[in-house]
DNA sequence: ACAGGGTTTGTACGAATGTTCAATTTATTT
DNA sequence: AAATAAATTGAACATTCGTACAAACCCTGT
């Protein structure tokens, strides 16, 4: 019969780690509902701490979102690394599919491991609202990666600009991070495919390697039908059906 | 000399439409910074409305919510008619790039109208935390579009399975909406692209025919590497940087 | 002018929020 | 064992939140 092992603080130390409790607590909640949706309470209450030990570690509760990612920042550093070790010969064909493999690959890991499945979901999820915490986090952590990455895109692509680069290597940002937030494609495949398939990893990497190749071909004009002139009307207003509340509704 | 000209109810009436400039406002709001991150009392002041007439009109916050994809309902219409009117001609090559065109074209249109900007900004950044009332506009307003589209996809790639058409139908998803939502392109390109480029628009259509391509071609063995075995590992605690706060943090 | 319904507004309520503090308990060092 | 430091706790603070209400206002048709 095994007992309920709790990481310790130091290996001999016999109390509960309470502090990293409070991170993965934040982590996973920050991801699941959003920054603003969570309260300290609720932290508190998941982390099995009372509450006012959440602002003893960590201070006001933007200090708590940035903590994750200072927690998380070594694995910037090996995605890092992993690019490094790309063999970045512009001759080579394979180094297109390298580089992108260096690039999805340790975050789809990530996401299947259950240590950092959350803290994945949280970098997919929630660095789009881009405000006081959200904008440090990204700037410090996030676009010296992205910097690296174009920077190696651009010498497997010579011919193409780097703001073609730049634009390609938003997409395939756009397609990983999508994914890796994914609810929906079990439903959409009417059952036919499960989240966290590796068999979608293959399929994504070959998508972007595919998509890149396609929008940088090296000759003129590529495949896409002429652009049409924009439009956009705004809809005349329409009213919401009710619900169950004291609320009197105003007339039409 | 113009005088500032605002909508109003009816043709003859002077008053101005504080409904829909409520509507507005929440749309922008709740684009710009998320759902929870809004208050009312914010809405209301961006509207140039007093607090109460917010209730008054929508009830509660989440109805407001539910109404803004509500009064946008017919622009889904009007993309499943946009692709109802591409042939689809599993011979023809050009289904594929009309298909994407469909899937891109009026969200890029949207996202670069005045009208549509923050209404386009919304969906791509508030509808992934699943909870409550984004789960039900979810399921209500955009699981049938991506039906459509899944099933449009499928028509055009007889030799996929559903399940494959679902997932690159995500990382299309995901790239088209990560490049809506995206302020980084600028800053990444250093200087060299900016926001809402038209050129982007073709390049984006390009990756995603090209992608879908490559991850779906009809023989065995697709250009990727072979997946590696999963791993990750929880990086040990690291203290984060101070700020200026009462707040005293406790000794390592 | 009158009446009536839709519209507008100031105000206030209870609940929930982030944050702080003093006091107590536990661990470590002298 | 005594002293010091760290960890832990309950309670309370001042704000802010969503929501509701009643009175006042405006417009239209009689």
């Amino acid at each position: 019969m095994d007992m309920p092992i709790r990481p310790r603080k130091t290996a001999d130390a016999l109390r509960p780690d309470r502090k990293a409790d409070i991170l993965l607590a934040a982590e996973k909640l920050f991801a699941q509902r959003g920054y603003h949706a969570v309260t300290i309470r609720q932290i508190a209450e998941a982390a099995g701490v009372p509450l006012a030990l959440v602002g003893y570690y960590y201070g006001p509760k933007h200090e708590l979102f940035h903590a994750i990612f200072e927690h998380w920042s070594s694995t910037i550093e090996e995605r890092l690394l992993a690019l490094k070790n790309v063999g970045l010969d512009p001759q080579d064909a394979n180094t297109l599919p390298r580089i992108i493999d260096a690039f999805v690959g340790p975050v789809l890991r990530l996401r299947a491991s259950s240590e950092g499945e959350y803290y994945a979901l949280l970098v997919a999820r929630e660095l789009y609202h881009l405000q006081d915490e959200t904008d440090r986090v990204m700037r410090t952590y996030f676009d010296p990666l992205a910097m690296a990455f174009i920077d190696a895109l651009q010498l497997a692509l010579p011919h193409a600009t780097r703001a073609q680069v730049a634009w390609v290597y938003q997409f395939a940002l756009g397609a990983l991070l999508h994914h890796i937030s994914d609810t929906r494609v079990e439903r959409l495949s009417k059952g036919e495919s499960k989240q966290g398939d590796p068999a979608a990893a293959v399929l994504l990497a070959d998508f972007i390697v595919g998509g890149i190749r396609a929008a940088l071909v090296p000759g003129p004009v590529p495949v896409s039908l002429p652009v049409p002139l924009p439009f956009a009307s705004r809809p005349e207003s329409a009213p919401s059906s009710p619900k169950l509340s004291t609320h009197r509704r105003p007339k039409p």
